[in-house]
DNA sequence: GATGAAATAGCATTTGC
DNA sequence: GCAAATGCTATTTCATC
């Protein structure tokens, strides 16, 4: 599953994920190779999957949505009939923002934004009526620690 | 604290989530613009805030960081200095991929991902020695919705 | 098998409107 | 916000180690 990195693959991540706002050039630098050469490391890291795709990260709350939960989610029922039903409500709610099936006390973990408390009740209610058994709801107090890189540095 | 943010603004921040890795050219004939109008927009976008960063998104699995969890924590004393020397700690992990105080059931909830078990459990130790009383682990199996835009439409 | 250097086309960015 | 202009950059090609 995973892919073969070299050094140079190693740092390329690690300022990708820093800071992708850059030109290839600078980057070229960076690494201390031609910009050619560069501009080949990164095209490979994006079609083996390793980088999926280079994105805007907002500030929620300056995006007008001033609430953000974790919602951990108890299935009712975990037949594959009814997961899908669940998956499908999911996927359909806008302010699910990431969702993931784990293994522990619960079945999902979910991130959800909302602008009021009002939308956030709302997807908590069609949680429920789609098949969520337990919901528990973490309102998102401040950030401890921001999204961080993945330490791909060498050991 | 929210951003006052137009229609063009709205179109520019869901495809910069989308993708970023476009031109300027390519989003300017997106939403319509000029070249040096779509510029002076997202570079507003990006001084006023709402726009954190460009980054790359990895594959964990793939950079190598096959284990992937949550880990809600409880913190056995709530005075700030008990609290400031878990931050410190928390920040000086790089596996612990982000971090949130949360209001609810815990207090702060982390994602961490690790190369192996025994990465894993080394940071669950150094946290239960750093003033976590409580420790619950969810194993990330499987992703039910990946990180999604924040859906910034007009409602 | 990947890198570097050179070349071209296209883009980012500025200025004046 | 637009249009035009300039200086760089992305991207290709080809030679090279």
């Amino acid at each position: 599953m995973a892919v073969k990195l070299d050094e140079v693959d190693l740092i390329l991540l690690r300022e990708l994920q820093e800071d992708a706002d850059r030109t290839n050039v600078d980057l070229a630098r960076l690494v201390g190779l031609s910009p050619a050469g560069t501009l080949n490391r990164v095209r490979r890291l994006k079609e083996s999957g390793v980088v999926r795709r280079i994105t805007a990260r907002l500030d929620p709350a300056k995006a007008g949505f001033p609430l953000q939960v974790y919602v951990s989610v108890t299935l009712a029922r975990h037949e594959p009939r009814a997961s899908k039903g669940f998956e499908d409500a999911v996927r359909a709610m806008p302010q699910i923002i990431s969702a993931d099936w784990v293994a522990g006390e619960i079945d999902v973990m979910l991130l959800v934004v909302a602008r009021d408390v009002a939308e956030l009740q709302q997807v908590l209610v069609r949680l429920s009526t789609r098949g969520a058994q337990r919901l528990t709801t973490l309102l998102r107090l401040e950030e401890l620690k921001p999204a961080s890189p993945l330490p791909v540095a060498p050991r």
